[in-house]
This record gives structure tokens, sequence and C-alpha cells, in this order.
DNA sequence: GACGGAAAGC
DNA sequence: GCTTTCCGTC
């Protein structure tokens, strides 16, 4: 079973940690030539935010049978590959436009880049957005040696040799041991890299470590850095910073169209850690403070984009608010362990968070039969995926520094996650949201590319609707133990005395317990609140910050960040530290 | 040209 | 599982 996963779904890592294989997909390979200026006859960014244009439709075609020793390869099997990927949400088809493709990268972007403010506005395709300000998040300097990678000077449109460029153009093919034509890419990864064990995927996709080069690459600044200059915002693809992992990128150090948005203004854009943590191991780590800013935009990032909560797997130490779920948002309440990716590759490196792609779309057939059935099974097809994994995240993979302020996960119950927004639920469905009027007031103001279909920009870039109450994220002072989801896996020496089912009986049936008494408390509380308000609303003050309601809502979850917990939160949160720390004696003494 | 079903290959 | 190949349909 594969046991990692973050952020990215899985195509996103397949090319290369397909084990054996160095078969590459199609949509990557695209990628590839995309974003090489050498191609840009061939095949071209066009228009706005992944979205390309296949100009010499048989020439893609030969090279993309060149490198998979195609030779029959046609535009019309090579089209049929594509169309695929409709399905998968990887690709869909700009229409009206021959031969024109859209990526859809939002997901990955919501997830990765939750810095991003979809709803700013456009960046013109070829202008890689440079990021306002300095960034509050910084990773931690490289060793020398990372700033200049083989793949990076292969990876350069000037060092692009001929030879290279006659490989890549198919003159040179070399399938008998199964490598590409234009592998410049694989191979610059470096043998070291490839090496053996169980992120050696992750090792072939990601960078070792965000270097000093990647931050340039990232943060283009002409004069820092032997590369700099070398970048060509013209020939490149419009992102900066790839949305999908690679050595730098086997995508190169580019960036998701949708990211070539202003920062929020509160959280300067910073590269999500996300990207770079699974293969980082020991070698990375936070700086405590950049942690904080980064679980703040990445918490805010959920509540704007409708992330699952999920996306924090590799934060365990935070808090996720719960949105606007009245019935079942009490402080506390555990969430079901989460996978931490360790499965059975081994829990050796921490595994990145997995989410799973949007179902696919309605076909011509399908949706003619309607749509209400697809979105059904689409909830539970998400929630099951990612329920039935939630038992094996080993949280003591995580690397988090031990100087971080204790956070915490808040729990996300069983119930909820099958009712839970999917991370990929930005699609189609959207349609039917904006229709029903629960689209949200923030939504990104339409964009202007007048040949777009509307549709895909509506479901790429529109903002999800704001949760109703925006609950601070809260960083308690102290460190709870984990929920029997989480405390399994933490438990001491690891070892689980009581049986994970019998656990989460033990723990349901405290859960109802503290639900029946949180929901007095809560009761309590409101009299207490409204008491109060009452007085405060005498006074003219206006004393609604820390509720987040409406359109509030993220700044509600950054507020809250700073603000203490409320009552009912803080009382939650000793009821939850009781109930784990007798269920934590309950594991320690067997 | 674009779409997608079906079957087969790897 | 991801194409590749073929093909009928729009």
């Amino acid at each position: 079973m594969k046991g990692r996963g973050f952020a990215f779904p899985d195509w996103a890592y397949k090319p290369e940690s397909s084990p054996g294989s160095r078969q590459i997909q199609l949509w990557h390979f695209i990628l590839e030539l995309l974003r090489k200026e050498e191609y840009h006859d061939v095949i071209a960014w066009q228009g706005d935010y992944g979205e390309f244009v296949i100009k010499d439709p048989d020439e893609v075609a030969r090279l993309w049978g060149a490198r998979k020793c195609k030779p029959q390869m046609n535009y019309d099997k090579l089209s049929r590959a594509l169309r695929y990927y409709y399905n998968k949400r990887i690709l869909h088809k700009t229409k009206g436009k021959r031969f024109t493709y859209k990526f859809n990268f939002n997901k990955l972007v919501l997830v990765n880049y939750p810095f991003i403010d979809m709803g700013s506005g456009r960046v013109p395709q070829s202008a890689p957005p440079v990021p306002t300000g300095g960034s509050h998040f910084r990773f931690p300097p490289s060793t020398p040696s990372d700033v200049l990678s083989s793949s990076e000077e292969l990876r350069s449109p000037g060092m692009f040799s001929s030879v290279a460029r006659r490989m890549a153009r198919g003159s040179v093919s070399d399938c008998s041991d199964g490598t590409s034509t234009n592998s410049e890419l694989e191979e610059a990864v470096g043998a070291d890299e490839r090496g053996a064990g169980p992120d050696r995927a992750y090792r072939g996709l990601l960078p070792p470590r965000l270097t000093h080069d990647s931050l340039f690459r990232i943060y283009p600044n002409p004069g820092l850095g032997r590369h700099g200059p070398r970048h060509h915002p013209e020939s490149l693809s419009p992102f900066p910073v790839s949305p999908l992992p690679g050595p730098g990128g086997l995508l190169g150090p580019t960036l998701s169209p949708a990211l070539s948005m202003t920062p929020t203004p509160h959280m300067p854009y910073t590269p999500s850690p996300s990207m770079s943590s699974p293969m980082l191991g020991s070698h990375f780590s936070f700086n405590p403070e950049d942690m904080k800013h980064y679980l703040q935009a990445h918490t805010q990032s959920v509540y704007n984009y409708h992330l699952s909560p999920r996306a924090f797997f590799h934060y365990p130490n935070i808090i996720i608010p719960q949105p606007h779920r009245p019935t079942l948002e009490k402080p506390g309440r555990p969430p079901p362990p989460r996978p931490q990716g360790g499965g059975e590759d081994g829990p050796l490196h921490p595994s990145p968070f997995k989410f799973k792609l949007q179902p696919p779309p309605l076909g011509r057939k399908q949706s003619d039969s309607g749509s209400s059935l697809a979105s059904a099974s689409s909830s539970s097809q998400s929630s099951s995926y990612l329920g039935s994994r939630v038992s094996e995240m080993p949280l003591k993979h995580f690397n988090i520094p031990s100087n971080l302020p204790p956070l915490q996960v808040e729990p996300i119950s069983d119930i909820e996650s099958e009712e839970e927004v999917e991370v990929t639920d930005i699609s189609e469905e959207d349609d039917h949201h904006q229709g029903n009027g629960s689209g949200s007031s923030l939504s990104a103001p339409p964009h202007g590319n007048p040949e777009d279909d509307l549709d895909d920009d509506e479901e790429v870039f529109k903002t999800p609707a704001t949760p109703a109450v925006g609950p601070a994220l809260l960083l308690p002072p102290v460190n709870l133990k984990s929920e029997p989801g989480q405390a399994a896996p933490i438990s001491p020496g690891g070892t689980l005395c009581i049986p994970l089912k019998l656990r989460f009986k033990r723990r349901w049936s405290e859960d109802q317990r503290m639900e029946a008494d949180g929901e007095r408390e809560e009761a309590e509380d409101k009299k207490v609140r409204a008491e109060g308000e009452e007085r405060q609303g005498r006074k003219g003050g206006a004393g609604e910050v820390a509720s987040g309601g409406g359109g509030g809502a993220a700044a509600g979850v950054i507020l809250g960040l700073m603000l203490p917990p409320p009552p009912t939160q803080r009382r939650a949160s000793s009821e939850l530290q009781r109930a784990t720390a007798q269920l934590s004696l309950e594991n320690t003494g067997c």
C-alpha cells in the first residue's frame, strides 16, 4: 500500500516514483517540453494559468513517441492519452481552441501554496511572480554544495547543449534501457539521490533540500546567485516554482500559474515546506517562528480554499479550526489517527500527505444521466480513501523541532471525515455551488481572458465559500496528549496496548460524554457570552473579533492565532487533557 | 478536431 | 495503472 503522499495526488509523484520504472507520464513529459525554450515552437504556454497550446501536434507526438519508444505514436493517440487526463483532473481541454489544453494545477496549489491569494487577479503568463516583500518563512540555508546541482546545469536553457537538444528532439534515442530520449532531467537527479530506501522515490523527485539557489529561483533576483540572470521569463513557464515535486523540479523550478498571484497581505508568499519535507528528513527543520507563520497561513488556506484540514497532517501539533459545523464543532474532539505515510514503506521519513483527486468529471453519457450520483459517490470515495489510512500515521516521524511551541491538531470526527469536502473538491461541482448561492463572497474576481471558457476559470480559481464560522486557531500553552487516533502511534514505547478498535470505542464513549458535557458548557458559555455581549453592546463595543463569522473567517483564523482560546475551548481542552491522560494511563498500564 | 469506449500492452 | 491502439461518433 502506498503510505505516503502529501499534498500532491498520486499522479504527481508517478513519473519517477514508480519503483523500478523510469516511465514518464505524458503530462509530465508535456510539462517538460513546456518548460524548455527549445520546444516553444512545438508546444508552449499560452493564455494563462497552465494553459498550453500544442503548436506542432505531430512533433509533440513524435517526441512523445521517441520518449516512449513508440515510433507509431501520433497526435491522435497522444491526444487520447491526454483525454484520459480529463477524468483525472490533470488536464482539461480549452474549448474552442485547437490543440489547447490546460493543466489543473489548482488543487496542487491550494494545498502546497496556501499563501497564494487566489482572488487577487491574474498575472501575465510569462511573468513569473516575484513575491512581494521578503519571506517570513525561510528555509534553512543549505550547504554550498547543494546550490549548484547538475540538474540545475542541465535544466538551464543556456546550458541546454546541442547534444542535449538533439537528444531531446529525439535524434538520439535509447530505448533499450528504458531511459528516455531527453532524460537529462532524470539523469540530473544524480545517483546519490537515487539511493536505496523507502524515500528513494522522493529523492528522485525532490531536491535534497531547498537551496540558496532554490530560493533565488523562487524569488528571482538577478543580482543574486550565479543563475539569476539565466532566467528567461519569456521562455519559462508561468510557474516560477513548480507545483509539482521535482529535483529542483523534474519540472524545474516552476510555479503553478495559479501561484502567479499576489500573496495574501498578511502572509507573504512563501514556498510550502510540504513540498520539500518528504525528503528532507532530519536535515530539515523549521524556525519556530517561521513554522508559526507557515501554519497560520496554512490554516488560513483551509478556510479560504476549503482545504481539508488533513493538509495539516504534516504538522500534527497545530489545531485545525473546524469550520461551520455546529453540531460537531466541539473542541477537543479527537480525530481518527491520521495516515502519516509511513505505511509499509517504512516510517523512516515523514511522509507527504496524500489527497485524492477529485472524482472524475461526468462524461458525456454520465452528465446526461445526472450529476447528483457522481457527487455523492465522489465524497464517499474521498472520505473512505482517507479514512482507511487514518490509523497509519506515526506521528513520531514528524520532523517537528522540539522547540516549537506545542500545538495540537484539532480533532476531526469520523463523521466529519465522511462529510469532508475534499481538498480537490473544486471543480464541476462548484458550478452548482455557485448556482445555489453557497458561493463565497470572497470569490475571486473574474479573470480577464475573454477567450477562456468561464468554466475553467471558475472551476480552477474560484475561491470556495468561506465558512460561516471561523473558530480560532489555537496555540494552547499546554502540550496536550493526542487523542486516540494520534495517541496510538505515539503511545509510550510505541506499542499499542489496546487494540485500535477498542480504543476508538472507548474514545467514542468518552467523546459522547464529553460532547454532552460540552454542549451543556457551551450553552452556559453562550449564556455568559450573550450577557457579556449585551453589556458590550450597551457600551457600543465591537467584540466580534474572534468569532469569525461570515466573510471574516480567514481573518478570524489569523486573529485566532493570537488570541487565547475561547472559554469553551479552553475548558474542552482541559477535558481533553484529562481524557487523554486517562487514556494514556490505560495504555501505559499494560 | 475532439471525444470516449474498448481492448490490449507493458 | 497508464498508456497505446483502434475506432465510431459528434
